[in-house]
RNA sequence: GGUUCUGUGGCCGAGUGGCUAGGCAGAGCUCUGCAAAAGCUCGUACAGCAGUUCGAAUCUGCUCGGAACCUCCA
């Protein structure tokens, strides 16, 4: 196992080693089913998908969890508490586990739009309140959280004294003390710096639970914790997440689940990067989120067009996923272009059969062969996707020479074409989770289809370019592109 | 204000000391009845200034942009 992993909790790339050999927890945070997802939540769970589907390609057997919170939290720490979900759950009429319900679904829907695979768990918060109320009480017995009104909050002083608390953040734990924003309800705290474990619920909530401490609801960042804990133990392998999660849900998961448990939770942390459009963050409260149901329908004012989810994918997979990403609908055009060629050349691939034993061009067939063994070292060197693409597109040349003819196919040895064959298919299906997007692939269209170019091939025999010519111009005009190629064959696809 | 990150050709993006990814768009050529597709070739980019170095997009400093977090947030 030579695979690398940003860790964002040391800030540097270490070595991949499993705690438990062959084995990997994995947690994710998962949406908040309050409203509709949008871009930019697609990029976590594109690219931890791809993680886990790699890791399971490495051989090793992943415990993926992603949870979905479906207990409102506050709007605004210290404000008039406002339970999300509850609020938004009377403008909209509707019960708030209803609404749970239909967010979560269009959720699920647009995963499976994406072609991720699913988690092998996917806890609810509701479904482990009782978890979340063990897991205060133990951090409120080894003395690092107090009661207050009926909420309970964390000790982060008392936490810092004898613990790094900010280092995954890179927060200085002074300043965060010595915040200077008025906020109001904060004199239940006895620190600014304290966080809610558990909040008393003001009359007009309709999500509450009975705890020993009043009914209520948890705060912020127990859910995570407790169900991480319940499901992966004390101590997994690893935790991701967006960046913006960094401080303070994840900081205050280390404090809780170290406290808890007496061990910090995480080995790797792995953070994305943010989806930006025009270099801002899309973010409900910037007011520009492009939601996926309309990034699906093109129905929306900056967008000149649809866009097929696994364009969207693609997109996501050509940048690295610590970088940001600037959203346009021209990148994203450039994309749908990229994977239609991209798909091409691998149905085309997938065509040839063996050739001969010796390759007759060594120089392209060493260049080949490296290109399709850099694609594991570009993975391995956390996940560097956008490589392993640029290498497919140049083999995709090398691919489209061999059917034009420019290239022979005995210029590659047997051994490297199945190699490019079998890496071509692994890679661009199995780990990235591509799939064709192309239409028309029943038998009855495929049959019609046959039938037209039959027609035309014996027109273009007679020299009768009228027909020829107003059979592919007609199958043009719906979106049927028909191709001669080289070898007089003709070849057509569906856009 | 504090902390951290970032600035690459028309657009999106790899890239961390020498070997100038890749995609899209654009130009030319080849193939073709024509077309489409494809192939080949081309533009020769690294915010600015100064420095380190034989050599910097890549390291250091400063200047100017931009962003994230510090409050729910992927």
């Amino acid at each position: 196992m030579s695979l690398k992993i940003y860790n964002s909790y040391t800030r540097q790339k270490e070595l991949f080693e499993p705690i438990t050999p062959g084995h990997v927890g994995m947690y994710v945070c998962g949406p908040t089913v309050s409203g509709e997802s949008h871009l930019g939540h697609a990029r976590p769970y594109i690219t931890f998908d791809v993680v886990y589907r790699y890791l399971t390609h490495k051989g090793l057997k992943v415990r993926y969890v992603r949870n979905i919170t479906d207990a409102g939290h506050f709007e605004e720490e210290g404000r008039e508490a406002e339970d999300k979900v509850s609020k938004k759950a009377i403008l909209e009429k509707l019960e708030p586990m209803e609404l749970v319900q239909k967010y979560t679904n269009l959720f699920h829907w647009a995963m499976l739009e994406f072609n991720n695979v699913e988690p092998s768990i996917e806890p609810t918060a509701t479904g482990h309140i009782v978890e979340q109320i063990e897991m205060i009480k133990k951090i409120m017995d080894a003395g690092y959280a107090y009661e207050k009104s009926g909420s309970v909050y964390f000790d982060v002083k008392k936490y810092a004294a004898t613990h790094d608390y900010g280092k995954l953040s890179g927060r200085v734990i002074d300043d965060l003390l010595e915040t200077t924003r008025e906020l109001e309800g904060q004199e239940e705290k006895r620190d600014r710096a304290d966080f809610a474990l558990w909040k008393s619920a003001a009359p007009e909530h309709i999500m509450r639970w009975v705890s020993p401490w009043g009914e209520g609801f948890p705060g912020w960042h127990i859910e995570c914790s407790a169900m991480a804990t319940k499901y992966l133990g004390a101590e997994f392998d690893i935790h991701g997440g967006g960046m913006d999660l960094q401080f303070p849900h994840h900081e205050s998961e280390i404090a809780q689940s170290t406290i808890c448990n007496h061990h910090a939770p995480v080995k790797y942390w792995m953070h994305n990067n943010m989806i930006t459009i025009n270099g801002k963050k899309m973010g409900k409260s910037y007011n520009n989120v492009i939601k996926l149901t309309e990034m699906f329908s093109g129905n929306h004012p900056l967008l000149t067009q649809a866009f097929h989810p696994m364009v969207v994918r693609l997109f996501i997979l050509q940048s690295h996923y610590r970088s940001p990403l600037d959203f346009g609908s021209e990148a994203l055009v450039a994309s749908e272009k990229a994977l239609k060629r991209l798909w091409d050349a691998y149905e085309v691939l997938k065509t040839f059969s063996q050739a001969g034993n010796a390759a007759m061009d060594s120089e392209l067939d060493t260049k080949v062969l490296k290109m399709v063994n850099e694609f594991e070292e570009f993975m391995d060197d956390d996940f560097s996707t956008a490589k392993v693409l640029a290498n497919m597109f140049e083999l995709s040349s090398v691919i489209n020479s061999i059917k034009d003819g420019h290239v022979k196919k005995e210029a590659l040895s047997a051994a490297t074409l199945s190699l490019l064959q079998q890496q071509f298919a692994v890679y661009l299906e199995d780990i990235f989770g591509l799939k064709n997007i192309s239409s028309g692939n029943s038998d009855t269209f495929k049959g019609v289809m046959e039938l037209l170019i039959d027609i035309r091939k014996e027109s273009k025999l007679k020299k009768d370019y009228i027909t020829s010519d107003k059979i592919r111009n007609q199958l043009t005009a719906l979106g049927i592109a028909v191709k001669d190629e080289k070898d007089g064959t003709v070849s057509w696809d569906v856009n």
